[in-house]
DNA sequence: GCCAACGTTGGC
DNA sequence: GCCAACGTTGGC
């Protein structure tokens, strides 16, 4: 299985790319969406590429990179009467909720905010770049997350 | 804070 | 199975 590339979003009031640098690895739970659990369970590998992409910012954007350090495996949260993440779908014994755990890679000096990506030639078809683009786990293609790498890099050399 | 876009729920 | 109502996401 060739590395694949994704963008996970994250509300900087929750996660930031600065706590991950800090962990250096977190699990990510309480993802409550069926597209997105597909991701989480059946398609993300370890090694895969991630940009982490922080929303509701000011400004919104990708603010560094990450990888996938565990593949997708239940979400116990969803069964943890009172907490938070509860939800009623599914149980320990047939789970519906995914997590995967995530490892730090990189802090880019500066956000590459949504304006610059929707901005860029190339990144045109970007999920995270249409109107109304809600998923929380979307996919990319290698191309689009290699100029992103090199956007958020090039602002080093200012 | 506003509101458009989206996913989910539930009545019928 | 349709679709209106609702709650949430997330850009601005």
């Amino acid at each position: 299985m060739p590395r694949r590339y994704w963008l996970m979003k994250c509300e900087p009031s929750s996660y930031t790319i600065d706590d991950l640098e800090r962990d250096q690895t977190v699990s990510w739970e309480g993802v409550r969406n069926y597209q997105a659990r597909n991701i989480l369970r059946d398609e993300m590998q370890e090694g895969d590429g991630v940009l982490f992409y922080a929303s509701n910012a000011k400004p919104s954007g990708v603010t560094g990179l990450a990888t996938i350090v565990r593949r997708g495996y239940p979400d116990h949260f969803a069964w943890a009467k009172g907490h938070a993440y509860f939800d009623l779908a599914g149980s320990k014994e047939a789970p519906v909720w995914y997590m995967v755990d995530i490892g730090f890679v990189e802090r880019f000096p500066d956000v590459v905010s949504l304006a610059t990506l929707k901005g860029t030639r190339g990144l045109e078809r970007m999920m995270v770049t249409q109107k109304g683009s809600r998923l929380s786990v979307q996919p990319c293609t290698r191309a689009e997350y290699n100029i992103v790498v090199k956007l958020g890099r090039a602002r080093a050399r200012r």
